[in-house]
DNA sequence: CTAATACCTGTAGTCACTAGAGGTTCAAGC
DNA sequence: GCTTGAACCTCTAGTGACTACAGGTATTAG
C-alpha cells in the first residue's frame, strides 16, 4: 500500500504535451511564478495534477491571445479571486484589443507603402530599382511621417 | 593651417540627431558591421562624412519598412552594387511584403476573437467574467485553432 | 580654468522563450 | 538483475535589435 494521491500524477512531458508546449517552457514557467513550484517524486522529477494542467492551458491560451506574460500573470491572479468584480479584467482585455487594433493600422500603413514601392519596380539594374530609390531617400514616400514598421512589428 | 578634410566631418551626435536615431544605435550598427568602423579624431572620438549619413538614412528607412537587420544588410549590399539586376532586391520586398500581409491576417483573427470575447463580458465577479471563461475554456473560441496571437505579434 | 556636455568602452538588461551540455532517473525488455 | 534508451534534472548561453548604465576621457563655452 503506497500512499497514493487522490489524483494521479503526471510528468512533465505530459503536462507539456497536452497543453501544446515544451517542457523547458513549463520550467520556465515555473522560474518566473506563472506557475507555482511542482512537487518532486523521489527522483527529483515534478510531478503534477489536473489543477496544474487547467492552470497551464489558461496561461497558453492567454498567450494565443497575444496577451504578455506579465498581463497573463495579472489575469492569473483575477482569476485566482472570482468573487471579486471583473473590470479588471475587462480593462486589461480592451487594452490589449487597442494595442492589437493599432498594431494593425500601422502595419497596413506599412504594407500600403511597400506594396506601392514594389509595384513601381519594373526590374531593371539596381541602379534604377525603385525599391532602392525609395530607401535612399525617404521623400518618395507617400506619408513623409515614418511608417514606424520596426515598432509594429513588435 | 590644421589638415582640414574636404568634407566637414561631424560627430556621432549629430549625426544621430540627423538620422532620427542615438549613438548607442549608431556604435551598434558599427559593431554588427552595418556601418563601417568609423575613422576617429585625435581624442579617439568618432568622425562621419555625408556619406555615412546617407547610409545611415537607407539602414534606418529600411528598418521602418520592417525589414530585418539581416536584410538591410543585405539590401545594402545590393545598393553598393548598382550595375547588377534588382531581382534579389525585388524578391526580398516582395518576401516582406508577403510576410507583413500575413501577420495583418492573423492578428485580424486575432482581434475579431478577442472583440467577440470582450463585447460579450457584462462587468459582473469574475467568476461570471465571459473573459476569464473563454481563457479558461478554449472550446468557447469560434475558431478551436489556435489564433496564434503570440506569434503574430513578433 | 572650470564646469557642463559629449564622447569612449564594456557589460548587462529587455521579452519569451529555445537550445545545448553534462549528468541522473525511469521504464521496459531480456 | 542488467542494460539500454528515453525522459528528466540543472545551469548557462543564445535569439533580435537595440537600450541603459557604470566609470572614465575629450571637447567646448564662458
Amino acid at each position: 500500500m503506497t500512499s497514493t494521491p487522490s489524483q494521479a500524477a503526471i510528468g512533465i512531458g505530459e503536462l507539456a504535451s497536452r497543453t501544446h508546449c515544451k517542457p523547458e517552457t513549463v520550467r520556465y514557467y515555473e522560474k518566473i511564478g506563472l506557475l507555482p513550484a511542482a512537487p518532486r517524486n523521489e527522483g527529483n522529477q515534478r510531478r503534477y495534477s489536473e489543477a496544474t494542467v487547467q492552470r497551464l492551458m489558461f496561461i497558453r491560451h492567454a498567450r494565443d491571445f497575444g496577451f504578455s506574460v506579465e498581463a497573463v500573470r495579472e489575469l492569473l491572479d483575477m482569476a485566482d479571486h472570482p468573487s471579486q468584480p471583473c473590470d479588471q479584467v475587462d480593462q486589461l482585455a480592451r487594452r490589449h484589443l487597442a494595442e492589437v487594433e493599432s498594431r494593425i493600422q500601422r502595419l497596413m500603413v506599412l504594407r500600403d507603402e511597400l506594396k506601392r514601392t514594389v509595384a513601381q519596380c519594373d526590374g531593371d539594374s539596381v541602379a534604377q530599382c525603385r525599391i532602392i530609390e525609395v530607401l535612399s531617400d525617404h521623400r518618395l514616400c507617400s506619408h513623409d511621417a515614418a511608417h514606424g514598421g520596426a515598432e509594429a512589428l513588435r
